[in-house]
RNA sequence: GGGAGUUUAGCUCAGUUGGUUUAGAGCAUCUGCCUUACAAGCAGAGGGUCACAGGUUCGACUCCUGUAACUCCCACCA
């Protein structure tokens, strides 16, 4: 078969995907076997594949496919979440180009719309998976709303409520006045803004001269100011405590309070008293008694409603309707106008916005449902202490700080959103607000006969939908019914799931919930491990948006480079935890990778076979023995085959050496690090060094035994590398030998340890075969001239069983040994032993000086310092004797290799 | 304002309990090669006061203190 020139990945890509699809390779019931599980985190329907979700996803593959070849039952669940707000907003956003309003549609119609959208564009995201590789079950696809799930998530609800721990309550709430529905307090990120500090004097009430002065950013709130507060110590308003002022345009008359809430150094030292608008406002109302006055509608427009009539005039009147922002600079010019604005400030400040739409968050005063997370946390004790003690790992294990400082400081969560797209609160309302909290309708009204006495009472459902995370944080149990069917097989077998992989950013909104409610409702923990990705930025370490445009289209980075060359590129700089910064120029690496083994198959492809009986008696010797100096016919066959399977005998160790280390760092969760073991196995160790020294000569054959030794190396090879690069690796796997069974299940053997002395011999001939390289590089021989070596070694035992691979790897005539300096020869010194090469070039003998010289310099420089030690009383009475003897050694090695120098340098 | 983390070669990162030949990779750079698997390649080389200043120790990239810069989390001083 004629291979191509270079891997050609998307063909081979395609079938190796179906192949194992049909084979159901990634299917998972239910058997005698370990558990592997993860969960993916589900994404939005509306998402679209970006560099996150390759990251996130092509790390869980990574764990998966290994754990299947570990033969491990491994099950990774795919599925969505319904993802209310942004899902709602793309909805309405289709219908307003199709001239439709959400206000004109009943529940019933939008919805109606909602799920034809869902289905329409809902599994996008789930097919662009399949291209990457990942080996999902796709049979165990899941849904946030799927009828069991929607289920699961009212059971809940009504059971916590039952609880005592969901409550209804009106309270100050973050608003989003893009999406008119309340927010929990993780859904509000505060950025920097510039604003303006407004300074604004409220005349006093009794006509008397001045005012008091307050500064602040929110002039538009000022209609709904019901009091000035200062501190009751600060001297220059004690005396104003208790007087009236009147709030500039609306000319309402307010008291002055004192409170020590406010700090005199800030600002004017008075603060404005908004108890509508504000949270601490708010607090300070309640504890002063003060009315709420609401001045913003709900899409944060200006509203009279609440104002009074008698002190409402035509400024006020053509307020109306306004946007805050608008009005704020509209408000301001007015106060100005009439004199009361004093100046105003350059100032830096924070404001919340919606996570969501990023819309300026509003704090409103409104009627929500809330969980109470403290007394929740209370029954579980489990919830905080299975990550403090690790029962849950977290890596990088500094993300258990802040999951801990978050469960300490843990705040009620407002679970109510205004949307329709979710879950909707199953509370049932009569015509006076009475309710009560109940599965369904009929369930409803028997607790209305109970309570009130109420028979077939007239009941409307609450018209809000819950939070989406409120259905999230069951995905690890409900995507197996855990739920809705309670011990069934999977659940029991599949949970706790093994280890979830996600990012940092939702350690709050997802993974403390999924471990509250792994303890709550299961009474266990959800997983064993969680791996924090990074967030993944461009090469300026800037994050990746729309608006930078700096986002790459992941679809067209697969057409361009192959999957397994994305999977590389975003994988070979990741440690766990760590933002990473995507440049393309990894991606190529991968893709040179590719090629680079695609080129190694074809290598192997070329070469014919023989088998000698030479090299059969060599076998069945190694095979008894592992010592070297077995003994052949003649010395050309000896050497030619003798190192082809001293090679292979080295390569073994190597590459027993490099799974142990693969192993560990996997098991540590080093994935990028495995990854460069890998890549550095298969491109020096293999290609570079093993390949080299095996092959044959121009048209001659290879040994049989090598050849096949080669065919099993390079098998274990792709049978290492086939988690992160599953395609190429199932390719060449299939493309090495006529196979029965395929990569992908592949079962891993034990590894055995590494045979340390052949591991040492094959150090000193790649140190001998660079060293001599590099001579020959520095005076200029050509490539294709050959010299001659004279070695002057007292081991020259030891260069035996590497002499032919030498020969051939330096472009050597002949290698000889020698007692002493051979003249008109270029002199090096490699280790402790001397070699001279014989060439026709001219001697460069100042240049060789130079080399030793600067050598020399070294190595006493090191001796000096090594001596400065061992002459040291305290460390020779401190140090431990081991390191006491490698100082020793060091000492020694140091003082004979300057001998050897010298001798050099002396005979130039 | 509180807390956590980072700082090692031009870039991205390793460096296990302080001692393993006066710090290791990959990428990039430089030099020489179109050598019959691969120029998307081969061979070789150069490049670091381990952020800074102190301290502990026989010995510090590693431990302690302080400083600086950056990053993240938490907290709505209007």
């Amino acid at each position: 078969m004629e291979l191509s020139k270079n891997f050609e990945p998307q063909e081979i890509e395609k079938k190796w995907y179906s192949h194992w699809m049909n084979s159901g390779y990634f299917k998972s019931v239910p058997d005698g076997r370990e558990a592997y599980t993860i969960v993916m985190p589900p994404p939005n329907v509306t998402g679209v594949l970006h560099m996150g979700h390759c990251l996130n996803n092509t790390i869980q593959d990574i764990l998966i496919r290994r754990a299947r070849m570990q033969g491990k039952n491994a099950c990774w669940v795919p599925g969505t979440d319904h993802a209310s707000i942004a899902t709602e907003a793309k909805v309405v956003a289709m219908l307003r180009e199709r001239g439709i309003t959400k206000s004109s549609l009943s529940r019933e119609e939008f919805l109606k719309y909602a799920w034809e959208w869902k289905e329409k564009y809902g599994g996008i995201i789930l097919e662009q998976l399949k291209k990457m590789g990942c080996s999902l079950d796709w049979d165990r696809t899941a849904f946030t709303m799927d009828p069991d799930y929607y289920k699961s998530v009212i059971e809940i609800f009504v059971r916590l409520h039952n609880d005592g721990i969901i409550y209804r309550g009106l309270r100050m709430v973050n608003w989003d006045p893009a999406s008119k529905t309340a927010l929990s307090d993780e859904e509000v990120i505060f950025k920097d803004v510039d604003s303006k500090l407004y300074y604004v004097t409220y005349p006093f009430a009794d006509g008397s001269d001045g005012g008091i002065t307050v500064a602040t950013t929110r002039p538009e709130t000022i209609l709904g100011d019901v009091a000035i507060c200062v501190n009751p110590i600060d001297e220059r308003y004690i005396s104003h405590i208790g007087k009236e002022v009147l709030v500039p345009i609306i000319n309402r008359k307010i008291k002055i309070i004192g409170d020590e809430y406010v700090t005199a150094d800030f600002g004017t030292g008075a603060l404005k008293v908004t108890p509508a608008h504000d949270k601490n406002d708010n607090e300070l109302g309640k504890k002063h008694n003060l009315r709420a006055l609401n001045t913003l509608d709900e899409e944060g427009k200006f509203t009279l409603e609440e104002l009074e009539d008698d002190l409402i005039n035509d400024t006020i009147i053509s307020y109306a309707g306004v946007d805050r922002f608008a009005l704020r600079k509209k408000i301001a010019l007015d106060i100005e106008a009439i004199g009361g604005l004093q100046k105003i400030e350059d100032y830096k400040s924070q404001v919340g916005t919606s996570e969501r739409t990023g819309a300026v968050i509003e704090s409103r005063l409104s009627l929500q449902w809330f969980m109470d997370m403290k007394k929740f946390i209370a029954t579980n004790p489990d919830i905080a202490a299975a990550v403090a003690d690790e029962r849950i790992k977290f890596h990088p294990q500094k993300a258990k700080n802040t999951y801990a400082h978050w469960m300490d400081n843990i705040k009620d969560w407002c679970i109510s959103r205004q949307l329709w797209w979710g879950q909707q609160i199953p509370a049932w309302y009569d015509a006076e607000g009475r309710f009560v909290v109940a599965e369904n309708e009929e369930k409803a009204k028997e607790m209305f006969n109970i309570q009130f006495s109420i028979s077939n009472a007239q009941l409307k459902q609450d018209e809000d939908c819950l939070d989406t995370w409120f259905s999230s944080w069951l995905w690890p149990m409900e995507v197996f019914k855990g739920i809705s069917n309670p011990n069934n097989a999977d659940i029991n077998y599949y949970y706790p799931t093994t280890t979830l992989v996600t990012g940092q950013d939702i350690i709050f909104f997802w993974v403390a919930r999924m471990v509250m409610a792994g303890y709550a409702f299961k009474q266990t923990q959800p997983f064993k491990d969680v791996y924090f990705t990074g967030m993944v930025r461009d090469k300026q370490g800037r994050k990746m948006s729309k608006q930078l445009g700096n986002s790459p289209d992941l679809l067209l980075l697969i057409d361009q480079y192959g999957a397994d060359a994305v999977r590389f590129g975003i994988m070979i700089a990741s440690p766990a935890g760590n933002d990473i910064l995507f440049d393309e120029m990894a991606l190529e690496q991968g893709r040179n990778f590719n090629n680079k083994m695609w080129n190694a198959v074809k290598l192997l492809k070329m070469w014919s076979l023989r088998t000698t009986e030479a090299g059969q008696r060599t076998t069945e010797a190694r095979q008894r023995t592992t010592d070297d100096g077995q003994q052949a016919t003649t010395e050309g066959e000896l050497w030619s085959v003798d190192s082809g399977l001293w090679s292979a005998l080295w390569f073994e160790a190597r590459l027993n050496e490099a799974k142990l280390e693969v192993n560990d760092m996997l098991n540590q969760f080093k994935l990028s690090e495995a990854l460069k073991v890998i890549y550095s196995l298969i491109w020096d160790d293999f290609c570079s060094w093993y390949l080299e020294w095996v092959k044959p000569g121009f048209e001659q054959p290879i040994e049989k035994a090598v050849y096949e030794k080669t065919v099993g190396f390079f098998s274990e090879l792709m049978e290492l590398l086939h988690p992160f690069m599953p395609f190429v690796t199932e390719e060449i796997y299939h493309l090495l030998e006529e196979r029965k069974d395929d990569l992908c299940t592949h079962v891993y053997a034990a590894p055995v340890q590494a045979n340390e002395k052949i591991l040492g011999e094959g150090a000193l001939l790649k140190n001998i075969i660079s060293g001599l390289r590099d001579v020959r590089n520095k005076n200029q021989i050509k490539p294709k001239e050959t010299i001659k070596v004279h070695i002057q070694t007292v081991e020259a035992a030891v260069y035996k069983s590497i002499e032919s691979i030498l020969t051939k790897q330096i472009n050597a005539e002949a290698i000889t040994y020698v007692n002493d300096a051979v003249s008109g020869t270029i002199t090096t010194v490699i280790g402790k032993d001397k070699f001279y090469i014989e060439t026709e070039q001219p001697l460069n003998v100042a240049g060789q000086k130079e080399d030793l010289e600067k050598e020399l310099a070294h190595l006493k420089g090191f001796l000096v310092s090594v001596e400065k030690k061992l002459s040291n009383e305290k460390f020779v009475a401190n140090a431990k004797p081991e390191v006491l003897a490698i100082e020793h050694k060091k000492k020694a090695d140091a003082e004979e290799k300057i001998k050897i120098i010298t001798d050099s340098l002396a005979t130039l």
